[in-house]
DNA sequence: ATCAAATTTGAGATATCTCTCATTTATGGA
DNA sequence: TCCATAAATGAGAGATATCTCAAATTTGAT
């Protein structure tokens, strides 16, 4: 259950350790309800159940804290993805499945895509991290000749935006086959594919 | 100037309308300033050199005044934009065309732009709002046969999604022809328009 | 000029929030 | 067990914010 992702891997460690676990916790629960500008300290405090000057003993302010939690809410969703998505030799098809797992990750933990959501569209470093980690991949379908674009920034940024749309669209309608599935061919035919084989590509590499 | 945009609009009508459009103007200036979510009641009274209470004969909360003002800005673009694309035929023209004027004038009138991204992220009305304004032109384009792929509301989204972005980013790092030119060519490619004909077809339509 | 109605006003009741810091409690090594 | 250090605490100073409503002001028709 990811209420208390951080604090269970905490638990073997030093006190300050887990009281900074409890605050990530926390922040990902109230960021996620009262939205990424409105939750307060004091309420992100009060759920952590921890006392007004704690949070200062580790934070300086809400958006390291916001910055940090979203953080490694997406490290940690990343790391799980990379390891799944590994034995993929298609850079394309890698691509597509990693960024419907990053939303059928995010869907399945509504929290986590909320404050991922809103750190996407508040924090320049967090999308420039965001961008980085899917980079990789995109150079591997360059490398295999799979996509003539140049990949740039703002190509990244326009994937992530998709992903970043079709989690929001979810998260608000429920889950939708034929939203996953009309987001990985977009994707496809950002990066130059043909309408008619990115749509036979998106349907393979997502449902086999 | 677009400061007192809608209280110079609002000029020749009575005192209840005057306020109103000051309560517009002043949230369009201060949600821009502190976000969209930040943004108080106070302050925006306070910037409008209005009276705490003024606000509650005019707007129930903050995100109805959101709203409004959010939708009124768009509302101007979109009806200044329509007037300047009429003569546009080419369905798939006056789409990039629009969607690059839309960020030009949100980039020259920064709080605009601002208040128009937070409202696409915010407010799902908007959201659908915002969609339905490109719908007719794209159903041009599909009835000219200028593109064969479904219209559907994800893909009216995915478009909105690449403008919101070319703004943000066009708004942090400055106006930027390539950004235009990409994005443009990404809407394309979105639509289904080979990346080589996507190329060429928004240098023309953009730059002639 | 008058005056009923429309509209604004801003003090105040009430609540919430940030942040500090002297004190208390927990920790871990000796 | 002791104790120096790490870490948490929570009252309180200070500030900000929402919202109401009786009174004041403005408006526009007569």
């Amino acid at each position: 259950m990811v209420d208390r992702y951080f604090s269970n891997k905490s638990l073997k460690l030093g006190k300050r350790e887990r009281t900074r676990s409890a605050l990530i916790d926390s922040a990902i629960k109230v960021i996620a309800e009262k939205g990424f500008e409105s939750a307060s300290i004091k309420e992100i405090t009060q759920a952590a159940g921890l006392a007004n000057g704690t949070f200062y003993n580790h934070f300086t302010d809400r958006e390291s804290l916001a910055s940090e939690a979203a953080g490694v809410a997406i490290f940690e969703i990343a790391l799980e993805i990379k390891e799944e998505v590994k034995d993929i030799e298609d850079g394309l098809d890698k691509v597509i499945v990693s960024s419907d797992k990053v939303v059928d990750r995010t869907i399945n933990a509504p929290t986590w895509g909320k404050i991922i959501i809103g750190a996407w569209h508040h924090l320049d470093d967090f999308q420039q991290d965001v961008a980085q980690i899917m980079r990789s991949d995109l150079n591997l379908a360059k490398r295999q000749g799979l996509t003539s674009l140049p990949i740039n920034k703002l190509l990244e940024y326009q994937i992530c935006s998709l992903i970043v749309l079709s989690i929001s669209l979810q998260l608000k309608n429920g889950r939708n086959k034929a939203t996953r599935l009309e987001t990985a061919e977009a994707i496809l035919r950002l990066l130059g594919i043909a309408p008619a084989e990115a749509k036979q590509r998106a349907q393979k590499a997502l449902f086999g």
